[in-house]
DNA sequence: AATTTAACGCAACAATGTTGCAATTGATTT
DNA sequence: AAATCAATTGCAACATTGTTGCGTTAAATT
């Protein structure tokens, strides 16, 4: 198997995401980082992160991809099954890591991952009474 | 209020749609279409049906987007809220309109939209023994 | 048939993600 | 501490996807 190693890069892009409550996409981790890599070791760490099941991606409504850190806290084997949250006016992503659907299946299907996310918007946002 | 034609694109691409099953990108599209109007037409075209609620746009968990018509037969009012599903095996995106989760929110947000996804075998695929 | 303007084609651009390859550097072994 | 190995990086080049401006075309109405 093979080895990962702890560069100066990932540590960088992880503390990132520890100081972020939100989602990231890859620009936005570009711009904190201030060139401390190149944009394409950026795509590499972010793929091997989510590889190591340390991050998760989360793609939007409109298209856009973000990731944000996994919390582990109670899971030994960790489920992506979470839902999330996305700002129609502030465009943040946070985890609703509370939320969790049920849902009936038809017959004949077998479901691996689900992907949930809601649209609207955000505490923050609805009291700014937009 | 803008009036809306019946271009021979538009009538094109409603055809295509009408053909699929599952739902279709906008490279597959421009495929079936073969030169029939140029690439940045099938955007326009596309934004144009999901302005006007006749087809609905689904965001994948790979990040890819992808098209599908709206299915109005017993409602007034379109609702999108139902879930899809995104076959790993061969990648077709089906829209599962009897599967609407449940689910319950913390307080203080608003909820518009949500985009329920579900990934893994479809029964195509999961009879073929992968 | 004339008029109006929605829709189109084309070109050019922007954003996002990928790949190949030589150089670098973290971790391990000697 | 130096040598070794290969994971990781930077750079350049490319691919894909989506957007915008503008002059032209063609639906729909009069």
């Amino acid at each position: 198997m093979k080895v990962t190693r702890n560069t100066t890069a990932k540590t960088a892009v992880l503390e990132v995401f520890e100081k972020s409550k939100t989602a990231l996409s890859h620009t936005e981790i570009q711009k904190q980082l201030n060139n401390v890599c190149d944009r394409v070791t950026i795509y590499r760490i972010l793929d091997r992160l989510v590889n190591d099941d340390i991050i998760h991606k989360i793609s939007n409504l409109d298209g856009t991809v973000k990731y944000a850190k996994c919390n582990h806290s109670h899971q030994r084997v960790h489920i992506h099954n979470h839902a999330h949250f996305s700002c129609e006016n502030c465009h943040e992503i946070t985890c609703l890591e509370t939320v969790k659907p049920s849902y009936i299946m038809p017959h004949n299907y077998k479901v691996n991952e689900i992907n949930f996310t809601l649209s609207g918007l955000c505490p923050k946002c609805l009291n700014s009474n937009i």
